[in-house]
DNA sequence: TATAATTATTAAGAAATCTTAAGAAATTTC
DNA sequence: GAAATTTCTTAAGATTTCTTAATAATTATA
C-alpha cells in the first residue's frame, strides 16, 4: 500500500513516514498541493495523508482537484483544531481530520481505518471491465484472456504487455516503453527479451504467429495491437 | 439513510437525532449495546453512532459483535480524549471517533463523509445464506463447511481465507490481498501464511490437494476460487 | 542485389514462485 | 496449568517463468 504523505513541514513528513513505514506502508513524500498531484499523477497512491496550510496550493484546493478524478481516501491534516474548518474540509471530500499536534499511533489508527474500509471486500468498485478485440477478449478484473472463446493462458508478464498494448489500441510501443510499463524500472533488461515474450504471446493468442492479426510489429518503431 | 445512535444520556441521543433529521436522515435510538445490536437485527441501518460507555454491553464489545457480521459505518463516540482509547476503537473496527463534547455540524459533517464513502462504493452488503460452487458449500451464517454433503472442520483463519475467495469467485487474490482482509494489516516481507494456510485449506477441502479443483493458484498474481 | 539493421526463433540455464513438511510459538480448551 | 488446537516460521524441493545468448529470418537501403 502506497500513501502519499503532503506537509510543508520536511520534519513532519519524515516522522510520519517512519511510522507508516514501521508498518510496512510504502510512503511517497510531496511538499505542496502542487507536488502532491505531480506525486498522485505518477505513483499508485492508495492514501493521502494532507496538511491544510501549504503554500502554492493549499491542502483543501489539492484535494479539491484530486476529488476530480480520483476516490482515494484523504486524511486532513491542520494546526486549527477550529470545528469550522473540520467541517469544511470534511465537506470538501475528505474522509478524516486530525489535528497536530497527533499521536502518531492515533494517525497511523487512522490511515488503517480507512484503508480497511477503502480496500474491504468488493468495495474497490471495479466494474467488470473488458476489453475486446475481434475475437480477443481481456477480462482486466480476473486477469483472464480469451480468443474466439478458448481460454489462454498466459504468464504475469505476458498478460501485463498484452493488457498494455490491448489498453492503449493502435498506439506503438518501443521495447523500452513496454519495459517501462510493465517492469516499472529504470534499470534495462537484455533488448531482446521483449522480443521473447512478444513471440510468446504471440504463439498463445495467434491462430498463425507468422502472421499477426492481434500483436504487429512496425519497423524500426516497436509493436502494437490494432 | 437509516441512522442508529446510540447512547446512554438520551438527551444526548435526542440532541443528535434533532440535527440529523435535519439533514433528511433518518433516526433510530437505542440506550445501550443490546438494544443497539436488537436495532441492527430489527432495521436496515447505513450507519451507527455509538458512545463507548454505556451500562450492559460496552461500545467497543458492541462494535465487535457487529463487525462479526456487518460492515457498516460505525463513528465512536466518546467523552475521553485520551488517545489510547481512539486507538483501540479505530483498531476494533470503527470508522471514526469523535469526543464529547463535540460540536453537532462536525458529527454531522463526519457522518456525511462515512456515508458518502460507504455508498459511492456500492457497499450495500449482500448477505447471502449460503455460497454453493458445485461440491463445496459455504454456510456463511454458521460459519460452515461442506464437501461433497461432508462437514469441513476449518480453523477460523482458514475460513475466512475460503469465504473471502469464495465470495469473490474468479477474483485473483495476492497474499497481500488475502492478508490485508483477513487480518487488516500489511504483510510482512518475505511471509509465507498465506501459501501454509492455503495447503491446510487445499488438504481439506480438495479430494486431490495436486490438483486443485477450488482453490486454484494464479501463477505469480495470487489464489482464486473459480 | 548486397549489406546493414531490425526482428524472430530456439533452447537452456537462472531466477522467481509455489508446495510441502516439520517443528516452534501462540492461543484456546478442558 | 497441562493438553490440544491453531497459527506462524523456516527451509528444502518442485514447478513455472524469465532472461540470456546464439542463430535465423525479415525488412530497408545503398
Amino acid at each position: 500500500m502506497n500513501i502519499l504523505v503532503v506537509d510543508d513541514d520536511k520534519e513532519i513528513v519524515d516522522s510520519i513516514a517512519i511510522f507508516l513505514s514501521g508498518e510496512n506502508y510504502t510512503v511517497i513524500k510531496a511538499y505542496d498541493g502542487i507536488e502532491a498531484l505531480d506525486a498522485l499523477s505518477e505513483n499508485d497512491v492508495h492514501l493521502m495523508i494532507l496538511d491544510i496550510m501549504m503554500p502554492k496550493l493549499d491542502g483543501i484546493k489539492t484535494l479539491m482537484k484530486l476529488r476530480e478524478t480520483r476516490n482515494i481516501p484523504v486524511v486532513l491534516l491542520s494546526a486549527k483544531s477550529e470545528d469550522a474548518d473540520k467541517i469544511l474540509g470534511l465537506t470538501a471530500g475528505a474522509d478524516d481530520y486530525v489535528t497536530k499536534p497527533f499521536n502518531p499511533s492515533e494517525l497511523v489508527a487512522r490511515v488503517k481505518s480507512q484503508l480497511r474500509r477503502y480496500t474491504a471486500l468488493g468495495s474497490i468498485a471495479k466494474q467488470n471491465e473488458e476489453i475486446v478485440i475481434d475475437g480477443l477478449c481481456i477480462n482486466i478484473e480476473n486477469k483472464t484472456v480469451r480468443v474466439d472463446g478458448e481460454d489462454i493462458r498466459l504468464t504475469p508478464i505476458e498478460y501485463k504487455i498484452l493488457e498494455l498494448l490491448a489498453r492503449n489500441r493502435k498506439r506503438i510501443f518501443s521495447a523500452e516503453d513496454i519495459y517501462r510499463n510493465v517492469w516499472n524500472e529504470e534499470t534495462a533488461v537484455g533488448d531482446n527479451t521483449i522480443a521473447v515474450h512478444i513471440r510468446h504471446i504471440r504463439e498463445k493468442i495467434e491462430i498463425n504467429p507468422k502472421e499477426p492479426k492481434y500483436l504487429k510489429v512496425v519497423w524500426g518503431i516497436g509493436y502494437k495491437v490494432d
